[in-house]
DNA sequence: CATGAATGAGTTTTCATTCAT
DNA sequence: AATGAATGAAAACTCATTCAT
């Protein structure tokens, strides 16, 4: 074996064990992030929090900037890939159960990531609001189908994917409220209700 | 005249300026605050948008974080007062006169001071969550209102002031998401249309 | 008075309370650039030397690398005038005298700042060769004036620049070397004459 | 064959190996310093040059402290060597040419190895004048030579070493003085020139 | 021996806060 | 009260060095 190229399965061995080390950081960011906010979690903490050192985390991420992006791009590719998957499979499906399919996408992504995604939902901070973006554009997207489909009222439209996402938003925020709060799942099909038939007694 | 014990036109003309010193540091905060977001607003920022010197500032609040307050406070006031002062005048009113004031009286607020809001009602900094959660205490009371009146159904209702104050803030932050966006007010009548009768074409 | 604009003499004093901090920053920094060479200085050490804090510094330059070049900048203007001066005063005189001049004013000035010129006549570091090229452009000048004339040799003479100037900086080094040394001024005869009649003896 | 006794040709072969290695680090290393200076150059850059590891350099050199040292010496070594060299064949040779011989080597060598000497030259940088002062002591020995018969003045022949010092440091400098550069070897003759007769037209 | 991920002390820089004038 | 220079703790980031594989 020549001494200038290393024996293959040391060099796979360890790259898992660097795909490891970088997944353990970003979990802890995360927790971090989470806990304190994206402003107030510091290198060190997420290092601690992690059980590394400072400089580790610089080895895997070039700087704050890049371990944040990499932390809210991973979280949002399994967002998107869970709604689109949804979405795909219920291609052919009624507009209700498509809105339906989308809110539980949305709702189980965010029970486990939930102090993340209220964070990154924000605006101001950096461009981070790419996530939201792309949310709004699957909601937009399905909005419309229902309009097309017959199902939507057109007039005033335009606004219902706002409005949806506010009330993903409002769903996620309700203990902040100080509002009684039960499983994010179950909030579905209350949105779907209000969203479809209204609040008020016909 | 003794200066131990000046004489009272002097105590309000002292008193004035200091409030209107205080009232300059507030408005330059907001303004600043609202462009730079909460975290990356300094206090040399703020004293140099004001046209006074740091330690001004602290002549007039005790530190950072009471300047913050202070300013949230009275925004807060002002919001808190226009709906009370809404709803009471309404009191007798239908609850959907009452919730079309509700909404018309925060959004005329909003429109003025959105930058700043759109700031304080993110979560996790520091306590800042308290408008929110007077807001919710109004949206909530006006909702029970047409719970009891038979308005709105009551399956679900604990739901509704969350997603309510959901719609209020996707509303606010349509541009962020890249919806197309006009005045403020002219969503309230939507948010009114969908929260009762749904998007639903019966 | 309006509290817009403050006493006049109080501003003048801070001011030069301002210039005075800020001088002291310089001269500690030239001490500990010297002593420790222009890598291995920290602003810490600079602070810690002008009995500062180092926020101070950033009070008065904007980093460390404004610092240093506040610092080159001066002594290479005082340096620059000195010599300048010299020209201007002797712009009749000979070549020799003007030569001798030159050489007397670099020393003198050098001999104050032997650490910190050894220092910033290095290459590599930064674009601080700037105080190098323009003493080479003086000298070249005296050079030129010195072929035409008839002074000097022109074959040869595009040398004849650097050559000097390595010879400024061979006397400033001869610690270094291990060389036996006095004090730098008395190196300018030494200098002018192998300059203009070399080594051998006739 | 034992493995605790190696048979001498195993154990020539590994040591090839080993200088080998070291050998490609030190090449590397002077390269990097040559590009970067000698502050601004990191292990990891050393290393990525070389297509090693890290871990490999201390493998073979202590730490950075040596790995440069050894790269200077090497090179001081060769350039010592054939200054001896040259001088030792010119044993009986006039002053002159020993002078000349000296400058050949010095330039020679330099043309070779400039960046890394133009490094190695600068002061204040650990111990690394040493260098430096080898080299003045066999200026210092030819000049020596040269007052002793009778070739140059004794009278200021105290300063001659450092200034012949100097001037070869101007001739490798030039360019940075923004002077018109030629090869190296080329400004022999000028400073042989300089230093026997001066620049005086006679 | 070679490898390269992990380490953590050290450096620069920021900014809320203090206080002498 | 107003001023703004001084302060120093805290944060981001670097890099020589170590060590398990």
């Amino acid at each position: 074996m020549n001494r200038n190229s290393p024996n293959e399965q040391g060099v796979r061995l360890r790259e898992r064990f660097r795909q490891e080390t970088a997944s353990a950081v970003l979990i802890a960011a995360e927790e971090v992030f989470a806990e304190k906010g994206l402003h107030d979690t510091s290198m060190a903490e997420i290092a601690k929090r992690a059980g590394l050192a400072v400089g580790t985390l610089y080895n895997h991420f070039a700087d704050r900037e890049s371990l944040l992006e990499a932390l809210l791009m991973m979280r949002k590719g399994e967002l998107l890939e869970a709604i689109d998957e949804q979405l795909k499979a219920l291609g052919k499906a009624t507009f209700v159960d498509q809105l339906m399919a989308l809110l539980t996408a949305v709702f189980t992504s965010c029970e486990q990531h939930r102090g993340l995604f209220a964070a990154a939902l924000e605006a101001k901070i950096g461009n981070h609001s790419e996530m939201a973006k792309e949310l709004y554009s699957r909601v937009d997207k399905v909005v419309r189908r229902g309009v097309k489909d017959g199902v939507l009222r057109e007039a005033g439209s335009e606004l219902y994917p706002s409005l949806l996402m506010g009330m993903f938003r409002g769903a996620m925020m309700r203990e902040t409220y100080g509002a009684p709060a039960g499983p994010l799942a179950e909030c579905a099909g209350g949105i779907v209700e209000l969203f479809l038939y209204g609040a008020r007694i016909k």
